[in-house]
DNA sequence: ACCTAATCGAGACGGTACGTCACGTCTTCGT
DNA sequence: ACGAAGACGTGACGTACCGTCTCGATTAGGT
């Protein structure tokens, strides 16, 4: 690589930082053989001492690329309606994370998951915050009398995002934005007690 | 290990079959640190190569055993109503797939399949055999006319294994009897159309 | 391989045995990656057992073809002189020890004794009878006066054998009939003492 | 092993290479069963890495060793008369030859170059130096007028180590200093046309 | 004329070593 | 002081052969 970066004496260089979290994203994104901590600081131009310095592990950097990747993108929808901000969310949430690049990240983050404790519980804490998110978009709707007070939000939103996990992980296809509003409209049912 | 087994000459030894698949079994069961196939051969009293000629990666030793597993552990219930018998497949499903050893396979078993795609594919048809259990079943109560004819099943079914899958892989706990029975309830709404 | 050889019940097969030597002599002479009993058993067609059975090594095959490779082909010559005798001989033994094949053989012959006692034995047995068979050339001569009755004959034996050695080790080109003269003539008067 | 041993960033570390060799020095002399890359390397404390990042094969090891091992310890003598000369460096280089350990490495060099090409022809010029140290000496005697100006002097020293070759291989005992004299006797009549 | 016993081809098996890859730690040296 | 470069000890990878074994077929020779 040898990247012509200055170094900044001893902060914490951002630029390190931002390159090393685009190098892990696109390798991972490459989905040539098994990304490396090697391959990472080569691809950054980065000692590797310079990663281990900073994260405990190759999962801890990408859930921290991903926390960034998340940030960014994903607004809380205000349709007006509990139907349409419900069947925005899923449409954005599954078309986003069915984009080959964080499909494989995720894939990958969960896949590290499994054999590290730590990293275990940081990918615990993520996906709760995502279900934070629509769970506060659901509560919405409840408090707008478009749900019974009795209905159970928790299970609609566990129920959704386990089906998107289900088909990243099973690499399976996007839903589409009809499969998005069919997905909707069953969940709300799911969630209203008989 | 020095395990004393009778050779079978040319033929393939089903005794050294069942060690690798137990051997492989147990130590995932322990979750000492990560598995290798060194390990599983160690355990299992055999050469490296053994394990080699039968098998292209450690998780398709995973998902034979994890396969042979489920041939004698998933009775398809029938209590006589379409609700008892969802309900009792999701108590059991869930139960069992919550058994410490067991979950610890189906976490390695997805988490190998994410840099295997060959063993990717299988796992995709392990899950779609598992699905297709559920589906029959609900097909069955759909012909009794305990749903409607336009029911959603494949929805139901997705959104449950869904579930499973992310209670599993997120390492939560069981859901229980009581989980179970709001979960039957919860998808065959969520199957009807409004 | 698919051999069809006809089974000779419960006596040794011959023909089995000359496939075998056949086989070793072949593969070493091709000089491609080292020569393996699996691989002498295949192109044999011969089952790895049947080897086992009659040879302890590979270097004890070897030893076997090389020692009939050798009683057909070295004739003690007569033609009347020892200076004539002597030349003979050797521009013979070395013509044919460096015939590509019989050097590989002897190569590997060599190599392989050196971390093997029985097969070193056996080679120093096989080495003995070649200088042998100098040596009674010699003799001859000594007798017949063309040489001092105190000339250290065994000494010439193993100057001889020694460079054959060496060349042969090392891989160098034959030394030609000029060569054999000029080496005759050299040994006889080391022989000959001052 | 555990060795401590300070690292030295991205230099070579001296001590290192100095440890493989005399770790495979020592294993070869102690002459148990085959030497293996996996045991020099844990005698001498030390990833196997270590040792394929610097040199090809364990012959290449070898022979290093041998070569500073050489260097150290065979100077050329100056007794003043050509006989004197050779005598002791025939009574020299063939002790030093057979000492168990040395003999040892050069069979086993010898043996490793019959299947490694490039090897092969790092033991020719290692070869090569000896001779010329010795072809050095005869013509120093030759242009005192103690040999003909027509004596055959690489003949003579082809001679010489062909039998150091041709005992040391087939694991002769040394020849002593008797052995010596005669040796040296003989060849000097060898070099000299009749 | 059978029956027994040894040979043979085949190849699975428990092992050992191979040479490679990546890990995470360490030191050096340039900026 | 930071950061790239990369040597180092470690340990698993997947492969190649080793020498032993069991199988099923074939056939010679003793009864």
């Amino acid at each position: 690589m040898s990247t012509t970066r200055a170094h900044t004496g001893r902060r914490r260089n951002e630029e390190v930082r931002q390159a090393i979290l685009t190098a892990a994203f696109g390798l991972i994104a490459e989905r040539r053989r098994p990304v490396t901590i090697e391959a990472i600081a080569h691809r950054a131009g980065v000692g590797k001492q310079t990663i281990y310095r900073w994260w405990p592990s190759k999962g801890a950097i990408l859930l921290e690329a991903m926390t960034e990747h998340a940030r960014v993108t994903v607004p809380i929808p205000d349709t007006g309606t509990l139907q349409g901000d419900f069947e925005e969310f899923l449409a954005t949430t599954f078309r986003r994370a069915h984009e080959p690049e964080t499909a494989a990240v995720l894939r990958t983050l969960m896949s590290e998951a499994q054999h590290d404790e730590q990293l275990s519980e940081m990918v615990n804490e993520f996906t709760a915050r995502r279900r934070a998110e629509l769970r506060t978009l659901l509560l919405r709707g409840r408090d707008r009398g478009e749900l019974p007070a009795d209905a159970d939000v928790d299970l609609a939103v566990e129920l959704a995002f386990g089906l998107l996990w289900y088909h990243v992980m099973l690499g399976w296809e996007p839903i589409g934005r009809a499969g998005a509003e069919r997905l909707a409209n069953a969940l709300l049912r799911a969630a209203t007690p008989g």
